[in-house]
DNA sequence: ACGATTTACGAACGTTCGTGCTATTTTGAC
DNA sequence: GTCAAAATAGCACGAACGTTCGTAAATCGT
């Protein structure tokens, strides 16, 4: 079929205008301008904004997963594993995957006080990514890697937090040392912790 | 004046409204509806939207620093100021101080990848309070509360880091422990930087 | 190659956006 | 209380928003 090829690469250009403009000023008509092709054409393969929203928001995803995960399992599981993501991440915003920064932190900031079934798409997929972390963490230790009394939750909310903030400050601050300093800090971390 | 104490109270609403909606989703249509006042009216005390924009974000600040800095600023300078800035600002999230969230994250997020006024008000802003966290954290070094191989503009973007992720986890996912393990964090953190 | 179906377009809908004007009302100094 | 100045309202504008609909064109199974 022609027409997912097409909503395919509608896709691809709104998740790339979702990350710079955000997933409400998304417009319709901006994204068919900019793919040259009628409002109403575009409109047709998604019935409303909304939905447009979610599947970008899905497009996202995969992009995500592609670039952070897919490349981090080659490593086995344990400490090699849990490295691979964190460096995977801070490579992810150092290339510039989505070219306004992190879709998902960017998201998570727009929707987090917009309930709707965009924010609900948006809170299960980041429930997801830090589940994944805290089983990346879990096999650590269960691999003994990580000292036992590592709290998995807590030790994911830290390195989430310090991959949010090296986005912050490279995207917003234009701070090159934002990435640098992140490694640093979840290395210093993760070596604490050590079994 | 009157016409001064109408853009307080304009401006007060803006800024939780933008909170919620964003920036760009803030809307002079709504926010007179709101006020119970006409477009026209509401928009002569600007003169554009980006004015109203910059204002806002301007009131913003001052709400900000009322509620993070003035009261740490009652601490003796050194660790227990820096601790005090890090308790008001897990309480002003705890507080909801912004009704959609700490209006600073939002904004950075929002506008990291949107030149212009606004993008550069919100950049000068976070880089003062960046720097203020810094030289808070030289105070404590300056003390001999912290160790003198601390560096501060690690050790700021560390913590930012870390607020900002509170933040994400207390909003958006509903983690009612997203404070407590900020806190938990940035202790553990501070306690291993003592001299 | 034909016919059915999918895909895309163009025009228009009603609404809201930001922004000008011109009145009208309200305010504050004397 | 008067009067200039300041503040607000009313109305209209062009543009863009999401959405609908009827129709033309491209695609695909046969």
């Amino acid at each position: 079929m022609k027409g997912s090829r097409t909503r395919q690469s509608i896709l691809e250009r709104a998740v790339d205008l979702a990350s710079v403009e955000g997933l409400e000023g998304l417009t319709i008509g901006r994204l068919a301008e900019e793919l040259g092709m009628s409002k109403s054409g575009l409109f047709a393969h998604f019935g409303s904004k909304e939905e447009l929203q979610l599947a970008t928001v899905e497009m996202a995803a995969e992009r995500y997963i592609r670039e952070i995960f897919t490349p981090a399992l080659q490593q086995p599981r344990g400490f090699p594993r849990l490295m691979a993501i964190c460096e995977s991440w801070l490579s992810y915003i150092r290339r510039g995957v989505f070219p306004g920064g992190c879709f998902f932190a960017a998201a998570s900031f727009e929707f987090d006080s917009r309930p709707g079934p965009v924010q609900d798409r948006v809170r299960k997929l980041m429930d997801d990514w830090i589940g994944a972390l805290e089983r990346a963490i879990r096999m650590a230790k269960d691999e003994g890697h990580l000292r036992p009394d590592v709290d998995p939750s807590q030790l994911a909310f830290e390195l989430n937090a310090l991959f949010f903030g090296a986005n912050f400050s490279f995207y917003l601050r234009n701070d090159e040392e934002a990435i640098t300093r992140a490694r640093k800090a979840v290395e210093s971390r993760l070596a604490a912790l050590r079994a």
